[in-house]
DNA sequence: CTTTGTTTTGACAATTTGGTCAAACAAACA
DNA sequence: TGTTTGTTTGACCAAATTGTCAAAACAAAG
């Protein structure tokens, strides 16, 4: 596979193992299986498992919040942005519906891992949040609980998809119809008829 | 320690180490640390790690679908209903915040894990959303999703706490705060006026 | 065709982890 | 007191996993 970058495609197979398929213990050689390399090569490009997890996880991480950024700051009217934060969280998770989880599991280990997190365009948000809330546009309430609602109900659905699959009785295609409505929901919920 | 009850008493601590502090990979030697025992005594009571887990995993999941179930199945006006079932989840994810994580993780590994849920109470309860919906006593939508909801507000927040205290610059108490308002914020946002 | 620097590989060593076992132990009992 | 029963322990082994290394394979440049 020489002339290729190796370098990236392992990069890209391990996240999708990791983050996609939700792998959270999934071994060097089953990495190494995945992306079509021997192991020796994982340990050439990225010294140790560990060292190959730190990039994946970091990289995410801020790809994952520069999205973020982005639509928190572009000058929209506030119902549009919140509909495009809602769309860019629903991508992310169809992609990455376990990087959260990894994100929090890591914790436990890494508790310092948090602390990079850019907290200054949330902040700005959040008084945005207040502003329209004022103004009668967006249903009243503390905007952290504005924001933490808008997570919530994205986000878990997706993490708890094999679960309430069975949960609820749903095929696969009725839970990804159910997801699909998820973005009609949290808007309906939220801001007023 | 003859007499004591070590084989319970391992089994409360183990709970607490998976489900509680979220370590997810807890090695037995962690478990027995934690337990006060060697991690021999682990193997006496319980045969593999294997075993323990999946004890600890049924036993919590049984606990916790009976306490569902009670609440969904008993006679109660539905707006109190509701109400119940919301202080159930929340004590719930007070003390074992991880338990569902676990149950997901663990999914990909024992995809039949799941099949054994109950499914009857939540097929009877999501008739009776319908209903009340009907009678306009909470805001219209698929059944499903006002559960969905309910369990993505209420459970998001104990699982992202970590990762929220920092972005939304909170102190410990701050936050604990916010977990306690979580029922008001579900219920105003599902039961009109 | 040879040289050069990079990539890939297989064999090896080190570590971690889980599980077994026989011996030691303590309490209950004959 | 000596025996039985259930519990605890430390010493082992086996399997899985990670990481290293030197040699081989390779592609491109000279």
């Amino acid at each position: 596979m020489r002339g290729t970058d190796t370098e990236l495609h392992i990069l890209q197979v391990a996240r999708k193992v990791f983050f996609t398929e939700g792998k959270i213990d999934a071994t060097m050689q089953e990495i190494a299986d995945a992306a079509q390399v021997t192991r020796t090569s994982l340990n050439y490009y990225f010294r140790s498992r560990d060292s190959l997890f730190k990039k994946i996880h970091e990289q995410s991480g801020l790809e994952f919040e520069a999205r973020l950024n982005d639509v928190m700051t572009r000058t929209l009217p506030f119902r549009e942005k919140v509909d495009n934060l809602v769309t860019v969280l629903l991508e992310q998770l169809q992609r990455y519906p376990y990087q959260e989880i990894f994100l929090i599991s890591d914790f436990h280990y890494n508790p310092d891992s948090m602390s990079k997190v850019n907290k200054h365009s949330m902040q700005l948000f959040l008084k945005e949040i207040a502003e329209h809330m004022e103004k009668g546009e967006v249903i009243k309430m503390n905007p952290v609980h504005f924001m933490v609602n808008i997570f919530s109900l994205i986000a878990y659905p997706f993490l708890m998809k094999p679960l309430y699959k069975v949960l609820f009785t749903m095929t696969e295609t009725d839970y990804a119809n159910l997801l699909k409505q998820r973005k009609d929901v949290v808007m309906k919920l939220h801001f007023p008829e």
